[in-house]
DNA sequence: CGGACGTTTCGGTCGACGCCGAAACGTAGT
DNA sequence: ACTACGTTTCGGCGTCGACCGAAACGTCCG
């Protein structure tokens, strides 16, 4: 057995790879990228195992470097170690959405309608709220895609009208502004510290509001008339049953 | 064992990390990302395991949509299916590269100088000219980073003036402009639509030509020309041993 | 036709790993 | 101090999958 060279074999890749390759621990991460901190107990009864088995996996996934531990008192709560790794696992998912893979069991479907209408996606909104929020900023010409993804002047301009602060300076050279492909919505909603500061402020000004433990978010009737007014956004879009799919295929 | 909810489950994303969770595995994928296709024995032999045993794996990668082949004759050619898997597998390094993991085996050095000068990187170029080639369209106003990366309207003009056509309407959005980690140099260089279509037009224009059958390139002495006079990279770093890591720190 | 060669299938082995329950450990609250 | 509860450690079990060599299969070429 003659050693190879590090840098073309996948060792690093297939170890990091293989903490996302079980279920159970996959499950882990999908919960978490609501952007909260979970506890064992919580992970464990979510992915439908044992709390021993549980917490085995987290000390796999903090010692891998993608969850960040914080113990208090009795509880040990986990949380994604950082935006790098939110992007890292977004990508997969999107990557094993867009796959074929055996087959789609079609099972829960209804649970299924609760998340498709608004939801957290690490720090940023997705769901039918986050898509219709990307459309809107895109027709009123705060954000352009002809050459990548970036916000415009007028845009920025908005914010700053808006008192929505952009963490500028955050570690390790995160985007401005990325695309997130939507897995409900099949369409791109907008993801990194731009869409993290719309969340945000979204929170703070209480447009919206978290529902149960989950990711899902509903949108308060302040936060009705702002997206509508401030963003453009249909009012149609908001009916929480609505079944219009928007103006879709407009960037097509 | 009640079935689990198959959205919140990690199923499909269990299943597509397991493609890359395996050392042998992710050796392929990695060699593969120079975007030409090999045969399973060029594999085998990269691995270092029997030709039965890539046989097996390139079953697996392929039946994963990873990997598209197309037999001819006797030889069962594979490459990288699409942009979107080669951005997979490029998050998934660059990532893992990022984090502590083990121990790095600090061997294979001296093969690692080859790739770092110039190298591509399934369809764009990296290394140090891939980073050298960043920094001066970043100086020229090529591109900016400000909001999100993003080719600049002189940037457009240029490689039109240039003659660089970029596939302007590809499959499933490919982004124009991406940031991708280089794992030498450990500074980002352009990926993306118009990146590749500027590695291409190196090609076809003779600025560089491969060396042997990896991933590494060298640069002509049209080319030299070339990225001196119309990217404005700096000749010192060009040169093949030059140690000058060019004027770093700019975008820190 | 017959050999050379790239590829694939098939058994079979072996190690890695996910899972559990039981018991131990720590903290918090009564 | 005693109880409750979240968490962790430890054996042990079962399975999955990576690997190889040998043999079969195709294609190319002399």
């Amino acid at each position: 057995m003659h050693d190879r060279d590090p840098l073309r074999s996948g060792e690093a890749m297939a170890a990091l790879a293989g903490l996302l390759a079980d279920q159970t621990r996959a499950t882990f991460c999908l919960a978490l990228l609501d952007g909260r901190a979970w506890t064992v107990n919580e992970l464990a009864r979510q992915a439908g195992v044992a709390a021993s088995t549980a917490s085995e996996h987290v000390t796999q996934l903090v010692g891998g470097g993608l969850l960040a531990e914080e113990r208090q008192g009795r509880h040990r709560y986990v949380r994604i170690a950082d935006p790098d790794v939110a992007h890292l696992i977004e990508t997969v998912t999107s990557a094993a959405g867009r796959r074929p893979m055996t087959v789609s069991s079609l099972g829960g479907a209804n649970r299924r309608r609760a998340l498709t209408y608004a939801r957290t996606c690490y720090d940023h909104l997705a769901g039918r709220l986050g898509v219709a929020i990307a459309d809107a900023m895109t027709d009123r010409g705060f954000v352009s895609w002809d050459h990548g993804l970036a916000l415009t002047d007028d845009g920025a301009d908005w914010l700053a009208a808006m008192d929505v602060r952009v963490d500028d300076r955050p570690a390790s050279r995160r985007p401005a502004l990325r695309s997130c492909l939507d897995w409900t919505e099949r369409r791109p909603h907008l993801g990194g510290a731009v869409a993290a500061a719309v969340c945000r402020h979204a929170f703070d000004a209480h447009w919206i509001s978290r529902v149960g433990n989950a990711r899902a978010v509903t949108v308060t009737d302040t936060g009705r008339q702002a997206f509508v007014s401030a963003f453009g956004v249909a009012p149609e879009v908001l009916d929480s049953d609505g079944l219009a799919t928007s103006g879709a295929v407009r960037r097509a």
